[in-house]
DNA sequence: ATTAATTTTTAGACAAGACTAAAAATTAAT
DNA sequence: ATTAATTTTTAGTCTTGTCTAAAAATTAAT
């Protein structure tokens, strides 16, 4: 049985080797988990002692397929509560997240297929991300291109945003950005690869921090 | 903030203090929670010093207001997750009790609140008893006058049963007891106390033990 | 009123998970 | 190839919640 500090690292992980490399260093995760790297140090011979990431001291860590199966069932749960939470009980996605990192820890495969069901076997969360089925697969469509990534006069649909900080939600309610939501490149700005672009009927120049945190199709 | 630790000990002190006496006694709270008394008295002064139990050496422990509203918000969780999982997710009502002892601890009140309007503000659980509403206050009608309590020939309903025990829903279950099931009483034996009733078509006894667990009207 | 039994608390230890400060290993720069 | 900077680990401490064994207080029995 994984407690939710193990957890919480393991997503941490997959999170971190999806989005950079494969091997995950131990500050990088100190960062992520907003620890020290002593604390990671501790908890990685943790998770190498139950075999869920392989670990060699100053080479960093690196999920083994039993940690990556244990981090998508916790990705699920997580995904799936947030469904939930925005389509029964009528939360906005920008309040999910929180709520959902206290549910994902809830111990019950009865209770997470149950639920999965409830919503209808939903392919994706609020946010665009997908949803890992009983056996962890899923199909990543509509988070592999970002806003930034696009050429002038490109026109598409909004179909994810990075999920977590509460100041970017502020802003995409601002602009009434939402998933659906059509877009058009009017200018790409070179000097600080900021983008403008026309969205419900009107004219905004997004930072390139921000258009790296929106998807498209 | 109380940990989840704290939570069940304030759980505990509540219900024993209900079924027993006001003041709530080391060893008794101990064995509620499966824990040792030496234990107990260092959460005893955890909580005391949080102003959540009045807490005398020697003497037991009794909960202060703050402390009765905090268990009783913890309940109204349990019981509303019951509720969701037994109406929504279709569990049965003996499943359902080890899944809400984990979820009583989701820490959000709006969350309890919008769950609460989900279920269209339940009265009881599963098991017949009472949920508090969001300021903690509920009316206790339907468990206050157990089976063990009836007369020769009287005829009732069952209104609530013990939540607790896997054995005791098995046996239950076998019986085809449930919220709603007629009763009549047919005999009483006073050497166990054990009594003879008649119901679902048949005639069943039913130990002293059990028919104190059943709660009828 | 003593003595005996029971209950409760203290003292000391342990595991999990975190932290700081210092040491060691690795990587980068000269 | 050394030296310098960075990364990572070790050593030691802290808090929470638990435990055992021993001491103290309370309650029950003679
Ligand atoms: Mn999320
Ligand atoms: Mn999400
Ligand atoms: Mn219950
Ligand atoms: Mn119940």
């Amino acid at each position: 049985m994984l407690t939710q500090s193990e957890e919480n690292y393991l997503k941490a992980i997959f999170s971190l080797s999806e989005h950079y490399s494969e091997i995950v260093s131990t500050n990088l995760l100190a960062e992520k988990m907003k620890t020290k790297p002593s604390s990671v140090t501790d908890m990685l011979r943790k998770l190498a002692d139950k075999s869920l990431v392989s670990y060699l001291k100053y080479q960093g860590c690196e999920l083994t397929e039993k940690g990556k199966e244990s981090a998508l069932q916790i990705i699920r749960k997580h995904r799936l509560w947030e469904v939930f939470l925005v389509e029964k009980l009528n939360f906005g996605w920008e309040e999910v997240h929180d709520i959902a990192e206290q549910l994902e820890h809830i111990k019950s495969s009865k209770l997470t297929d149950r639920l999965d069901e409830f919503l209808h076997f939903p392919k994706v969360d609020p946010h665009g991300d997908p949803i890992p089925d009983c056996n962890g697969k899923y199909s990543n469509d509509q988070k592999n291109k970002k806003l930034s990534s696009l050429s002038l006069n490109d026109e598409v649909m909004i179909t994810g945003v990075e999920d977590g900080s509460a100041e970017f939600f502020q802003f995409l309610k601002h602009c009434k950005i939402e998933l659906g939501t059509k877009v058009k490149i009017v200018a790409k700005y070179n000097f600080d690869q900021s983008v403008l672009i026309f969205i419900n009927e009107q004219e905004i120049v997004l930072s390139e921090l921000v258009s790296q945190k929106i998807y498209v199709q």
